[in-house]
DNA sequence: TCTGGGGTCCTAGGACCC
DNA sequence: TCTGGGGTCCTAGGACCC
């Protein structure tokens, strides 16, 4: 018997659920995002379906350019209580199997298992998902986090892919550094810089090097994750969120300071019920503004620890009077931070 | 096509104290 | 009169993920 980490990875998670419900959309272009609305300004897509992808629209795009390149996608409004929904009858499905399960998100999930087999278990976790749910999904089996997810990224949608230590260098030491999870564009365009391009380039640099460019926890995780190393922990204890934030982008840009206040004052009444539902105190306060030239400044305060709306919103409206406004203004938000540990209260 | 929303974690610099 | 370092707290920004 040996420790195994499963990654369990829903396909294409929205359109899934609302083709579940509305099953006359199977086979089409389905695109999930805003109101629903597809010429709608500043709002992108959330999910598409695979019918949707092949026509170029992903995730991200603004809806008006999905539109335009599949003009004949069914669009929906996004509808996160029923993905909620749709998550936890996954998430209790996979419960019932034999595993120690990690939430990783709407459609993710780690599971930790000990087996001589984990094929075949992988292939009953798609079964018990499909036929709990009627949602498919893809199962990534590895020694560490990042080799599960990864071996399930290589076989979407509904594979069952396995990377190890010993299967790394011939699968993943070619390919460019940022196929690695938490290497994005900016992280390879430095590494390239010094000449390291590949996940082997990388897996052969020395971590002091990397320590000096990126830090001194960074670097060497850099290194580490390109040697097929990571996290190897599966935690079912339920996530305690560090914060909570609302954010908007509006239709059309504010400029009167008033203007500004009154729409801070009702992002941190939304985040001050979100608060008080997780019956948590806040330590910090935190404003968003992101100008009309996409310019985006954050400023925060520490708190005496609180719950009260009010206060949330007064210390909201101090912090966004400390922003110097030059411009028209896009995006406004508002974060509140818990204090690190338990302090969970009735 | 001008570029969403909700998160996490890390880094760096300044203040302040010993 | 000038000069150290270390440690911690606070803040701003950036990178990344789904």
């Amino acid at each position: 018997m040996r420790d195994w980490i499963l990654h369990v990875d829903l396909d294409q998670f929205l359109a899934a659920v609302e083709i579940r419900r509305r099953p006359e959309l199977r086979g089409l272009p389905v695109v999930v995002g805003g109101n629903g609305d597809p010429t709608e300004a500043r709002k992108v897509v959330a999910t598409a379906s695979y019918e949707a992808r092949a026509h170029g629209v992903h995730s991200g795009m603004p809806l008006r350019a999905a539109l335009r390149r599949c003009p004949d996608a069914v669009f929906l409004p996004s509808d996160p209580p029923a993905y909620d929904a749709a998550s936890a009858e996954v998430m209790a499905a996979l419960r019932e199997l034999p595993v120690v399960l990690e939430v990783a998100g709407w459609d993710e999930a780690y599971l930790g298992v000990r087996t001589d087999d984990p094929q075949a278990l992988a292939r009953r976790v798609r079964a018990t998902v499909l036929e709990r749910t009627g949602l498919s999904c893809a199962v990534g089996i590895g020694e560490t986090k990042p080799q599960a997810k990864l071996a399930a990224q290589a076989v979407k949608p509904g594979g069952i892919g396995c990377l190890t230590y010993a299967t790394w260098p011939e699968t993943m030491h070619a390919k460019p550094v940022d196929a690695l999870v938490g290497v994005g564009a900016r992280t390879a365009a430095r590494l390239a810089e010094r000449g390291i391009r590949t996940v082997g380039e990388l897996a052969a640099s020395d971590h002091r090097e990397l320590a000096a460019v990126f830090g001194p926890t960074t670097g060497p995780w850099l290194v580490l994750l390109a040697r097929g190393g990571g996290d190897r922990t599966v935690a079912s204890e339920p996530w305690q969120a560090r914060s909570r934030s609302r954010e908007t982008t509006y239709p059309q840009d504010l400029v009167d300071r008033d203007e500004l206040a009154a729409a801070v004052a009702v992002l941190a009444e939304q985040v001050a019920r979100d608060v008080a539902a997780d019956g948590r105190k806040v330590v910090r306060v935190g404003v968003k503004v992101r100008s009309s030239s996409f310019r985006t400044r954050t400023k925060a305060m520490k708190v005496q620890p609180t719950r009260d709306a009010a206060l949330i919103r007064g210390a909201a409206l101090e912090v966004l009077g400390r922003f110097e406004i030059d411009r028209p203004v896009r995006l406004l938000g508002v974060r509140a931070e818990f204090a690190p540990g338990n302090d969970v209260t009735v």
